[in-house]
DNA sequence: TATTGTTATACTCTATAACTATA
DNA sequence: TATAGTTATAGAGTATAACAATA
């Protein structure tokens, strides 16, 4: 009845329970700036610096890419946000966040990872956490 | 710019970007059982043999209250889930998953934690991952 | 008077398919 | 012929507010 690995579907499920768990703020975190969870999350993968094609957006949010024009649309209408056309290829469209976007972006991230939770674990235990998370997103 | 706690801001990222990463999944491996991802975290909160009131899967989920009751109407057509009166109070009603459900439930966490990705870990690094998850959920 | 679950409503997100402009 | 982004559409999720039953 269980799974075949339990140790990862048991690591499945408490990733998407604390996953959960911190997301519950989002409504209230993006009520500040008038901003939906799907907005919130465009701007947590727009890194300052890292211009990103909207096609690889639209992988990294794990949806359709038709998707991401309405929501860019408002992100952009708004000054967090500008499409610039690619370079090497004149079909694609590559995201930057704007200063305004990036200052909104740090104070969500902030509102997003209160210490009260992350300082259950030492500094040695959230750095092994962030390795090993980064080991599993390669 | 950046956060206050910069440890902890790496962290809910790398978490909402694994978290997404795996979601990728949820919409091929819930076609088919014609489970939709929301569903799918439905049976996921509700373990076998840990019955949970309405109220407090809703909490689980961090949404409202009002959206379970669709949630478990359709799921509950289709033989997932029960609904039972509460022994204590009489406006509680109390979520089981039935045999069915829980055979689905495995089928479902199974697919979302490919072997492929936790084997990136060793074995000590996933008991450490799970027992420092298990930490920060309390 | 407060709480649990439901209903009705409106809004957003989401996938699908068809379209355009490029490649 | 294939790909990146857009548009139109319909379906599902979601929060809000009002409601019934119970505490």
């Amino acid at each position: 009845m269980g799974c075949r690995d339990a140790r990862a579907c048991d690591a499945w499920h408490l990733l998407a329970r604390l996953f959960f768990k911190q997301r519950a703020h989002l409504p209230t975190v993006g009520a500040e700036l008038d901003l939906s969870p799907a907005q919130i999350h465009v701007l947590r993968t727009l890194e300052p610096a890292r211009p990103m094609p909207m096609g690889r957006l639209a992988e990294r949010l794990a949806c359709d890419a038709s998707n991401i024009t309405g929501l860019v649309d408002r992100l952009e209408s708004r000054g967090f946000v500008r499409r610039r056309p690619s370079s090497s290829d004149r079909r694609v469209k590559v995201l930057e966040i704007t200063a305004s976007g990036a200052r909104a972006r740090a104070m969500l991230m902030e509102r997003m990872a209160p210490p009260a939770v992350f300082e259950r674990l030492s500094v040695r235990e959230q750095q092994m956490l962030v390795e090993m998370l980064g080991r599993l997103l390669d």
